[in-house]
DNA sequence: TATTGTTATACTCTATAACTATA
DNA sequence: TATAGTTATAGAGTATAACAATA
């Protein structure tokens, strides 16, 4: 019988997998994967304040705080003072930063093209609705653990 | 249009809400990822030398050290002198440590079932086999091992 | 008063290298 | 000489708590 505990199973290995993958080809560019998260997010939400960074990536931001001291360091991004609010700092990509990410892009197109090669559009189309309810289903948890007991 | 660049968008999101939310349980347990691995480890091999999960953990022998030193100072495993070769120890679990293996293994069937709910059999066998497919290939790509429970 | 980012401190995971006790 | 495990040291990632500047 191949039930539910098939899917958990093989969504855990492709985690796994996806990771080392993941790390691989980061080695290649000098980054850690902390820290390329971090350059991935801002190359897909624009200069964003520390805080927002924080939140996307579910750490806390003094974290950000040293991962941007990094990538400072290595000339992939740079803070510059926000508009607005004398406050916050807009972490932004260095032509070095937004070149990296083009180049991860593409390889990770690379990668979802193998993927799923040999699925048909309807197998996909099905495939991705499938995810999207793990996903949801999952971030609900997250958001609202069970058992939450009397927050002191 | 929706094609595979949805489905590895998906699978990575799963995989970081995965990470989430298997260390906030274990959190609740008192015990890290790595020393979880550790544990599930030797569950499943039985009483092992420190080499042995050095290799089956692809991690260095001093690493395993310092995860063995905290789970035996937590109560959930301990060294054991190895009968033939006196040089090595034997890791085993304490009652404490597979009781909780046991627990992880029922919160995770849990999880499983949780994750796939409103999914009826055709449609979980069908999903089954495309993370099968999805799987392959990536194990393809890379020289991987078998899964862990805690993801890392 | 609340928020943004930082300094200070600490723990976990990981690695390399040198050392010890055995084999 | 080779192997099993440990001590010593280091760097990355993460967290909490206290603080400064600003809102």
């Amino acid at each position: 019988m191949r039930s539910d505990g098939h899917v958990l199973d093989r969504l855990l290995q492709i985690a796994l997998l996806l990771q080392h993958d993941m790390v691989e080809s980061l080695g290649r560019v000098g980054l850690t994967p902390a820290r390329t998260h971090l350059l991935w997010e801002v190359h897909h939400r624009g200069p964003s304040t520390q805080q927002a960074l924080a939140a996307a990536l579910r750490v806390t931001p003094r974290n950000i705080t040293g991962l941007v001291d990094a990538l400072a360091a290595g000339g992939y991004a740079e803070r510059r003072p926000h508009p607005n609010d004398r406050r916050a700092t807009l972490v932004t990509l260095t032509g070095l930063g937004a070149e990296t990410m083009k180049g991860m892009a593409a390889e990770r197109e690379r990668l979802a093209a193998e993927l799923t090669d040999g699925l048909d559009e309807s197998e996909l189309v099905q495939l991705g609705r499938h995810l999207d309810g793990i996903a949801n289903r999952l971030a609900g948890m997250i958001e609202s653990p069970h058992g939450d007991p009397a927050l002191q």
